[in-house]
DNA sequence: GAAATATACTAGGACGTCCAATGGTCCGCC
DNA sequence: GGCGGACCATTGGACGTCCTAGTATATTTC
């Protein structure tokens, strides 16, 4: 998509804020546009890595979570919840892991109202494998030292209890 | 989309990593899938506040960005380099900033191949407003203290640096 | 017990992103 | 001078995300 820049685009934006008279927030916004530039990278090795076994990231998240969930399964709109998506955006990737064989919807015994999705036996094999390539292709070559990980895992977990994600302490 | 959950789902995903043997990368694990979300959290309000001008963040970095450039325009492949993102996602803003009168498209004078983009008065004043925006809504009440605001540029930019954006050494 | 409210999921549409392929233009090299 | 490779922008398609609206089922309230 294009070789490196010969100068950190964020920080010229940065320079550009303080010139024009906005230095009170410059540092914020070129911390946010960090996170978002970040994340893009990341997302890009992840799509790449993932690629080969069919999956997207979204599809690798619910199958995931699936896999550790008790019984293998979960009412879509607590796996909407847990995943912090919105309720459309799982079933979209459901439509398309069903599609693959991978899950199964099934209508929840006592309230009609809820639809349960459970992985599985093939999804549970595919998601073993695509996390083994996860953690060997991106967590474990990721880029960052442990104390950027130490430093991101607190300020990040601040971050999003002040935000409203949830309301435990540590 | 839900209101907040008891327990923190990135650190429960890490938790449920190490209880699977996989300690050595949970942590890795644990702090991209916060980068992940904070970049969604982020978002989402950026694109609240820009929502009354009818822009979103994807056009709001490119007028931004051509209110910044001299002569207020630019080649799109430039354009492309900077945001570091895809041709193609260059195109799209400027079709409908375009339509919005916000920019201009106009061949360069010399390279037949390259289109440049510039910024029309409107799209100039309406990046204003919407910059003053983003500035007291986001920026300025980011949910960063000024450590952690620290901290992000410093590791966001080694991590950047690392995986290619730029080369410079600050 | 019936009406009003709340919850769960799905359908359709807008948007941004990327990829693969296309057509036009430039440039170095023979 | 021409020829082939490199570069530029666009098109069409796939995907994920969110929003709004709609349908069905539960729960609460009177």
């Amino acid at each position: 998509m294009g070789g490196p820049l010969p100068r950190d685009p964020i920080a010229d934006a940065q320079r550009n804020w303080e010139r024009r008279g906005w230095g009170e927030v410059a540092a914020p916004m070129a911390a946010i546009t960090a996170v978002m530039r970040t994340q893009q990278i990341l997302l890009g090795r992840i799509e790449e890595v993932l690629r080969p076994f069919g999956l997207t990231f979204a599809r690798y998240e619910l199958l995931a979570l699936l896999g550790f969930a008790r019984g293998g399964e979960l009412p879509m709109s607590r796996a909407s919840a847990l995943l912090q998506v919105h309720p459309t955006s799982v079933t979209n990737a459901v439509d398309r892991l069903q599609d693959a064989g991978l899950v199964e919807r099934s209508p929840h015994p006592t309230d009609g109202r809820t639809t349960l999705v459970g992985i599985t036996a093939e999804g549970r094999a595919l998601v073993e494998r695509a996390t083994a390539a996860l953690n060997s292709g991106v967590f474990a070559q990721s880029g960052f030292t442990d104390d950027d990980v130490e430093q991101l895992i607190r300020v990040l977990h601040g971050f999003r209890r002040r935000a409203g994600d949830f309301t435990d302490d540590p």
